[in-house]
DNA sequence: CGGCATCCTACGAGATACTG
DNA sequence: CAGTATCTCGTAGGATGCCG
């Protein structure tokens, strides 16, 4: 990629370059389903690790497409929710998930 | 990621186990205003190498996503078409540029 | 609990050169 | 024209350990 420091025009280069890696996207469907707290974040999402998540979280907070909040209790507590604009992904989702149920299951990996 | 050998059971996983890195994506967008010749589609994708787009295009191909058509021609002529489980993509790539362009410009990168 | 720092690996991708 | 082969690189991501 040309890493270009803009936006690309193109929007579905737009999608990507604010989406990259594969984790980018499970993270914003977990919190589709509502505000988590970091931990949940983990546990609905096996295998990632705390970097991996803290990692894509800050990039969305950069990009706006969550809000973090911090509450200064003992023990602490922060809570991640999407913004209007990351609410907007959810029809990105579902359009993803519809397609994908029109996959042959099994094709991947060798067809053997 | 935890690869999985099966496709996994979550819609949004299983496109993103389809449409790996960020160029994957950009191919699929070229092919879908049609079919396409092997430097159509590298002169449509500035900055991809032909290491790159041949990688791609053979992954869509195993996921029954691409048909190549070879014509045993002088030059040599080959034609990548989207299947109809491809021309599926169509809905997604269009939730993504609709998203896109309630991305406020600017906001990537420092917004210093 | 919710991170951050550091180190290391895996893989998509770029550059270059060569072939049917 | 349409690739293939090699080598290197950048970066997402994993592992481990420590801190407020």
């Amino acid at each position: 990629m040309t890493a270009d420091p803009c936006l690309p025009e193109c929007g579905v280069a737009r999608f990507l370059s604010l989406l990259e890696g594969p984790w980018a996207t499970l993270i914003v469907r977990e919190l589709l389903r509502g505000p988590h707290r970091f931990t949940e974040l983990r546990d609905g999402l096996p295998g990632i690790s705390p970097h991996t998540l803290t990692s894509r979280l800050r990039q969305f907070e950069r990009h706006g497409i969550v809000i973090r909040t911090a509450y200064p209790e003992i023990p602490p507590r922060v809570e991640y929710r999407l913004t209007p604009l990351g609410e907007g992904l959810r029809d990105v989702l579902d359009a993803m998930a519809a397609w994908a149920v029109t996959v042959p299951d099994g094709e991947s990996t060798v067809t053997a």
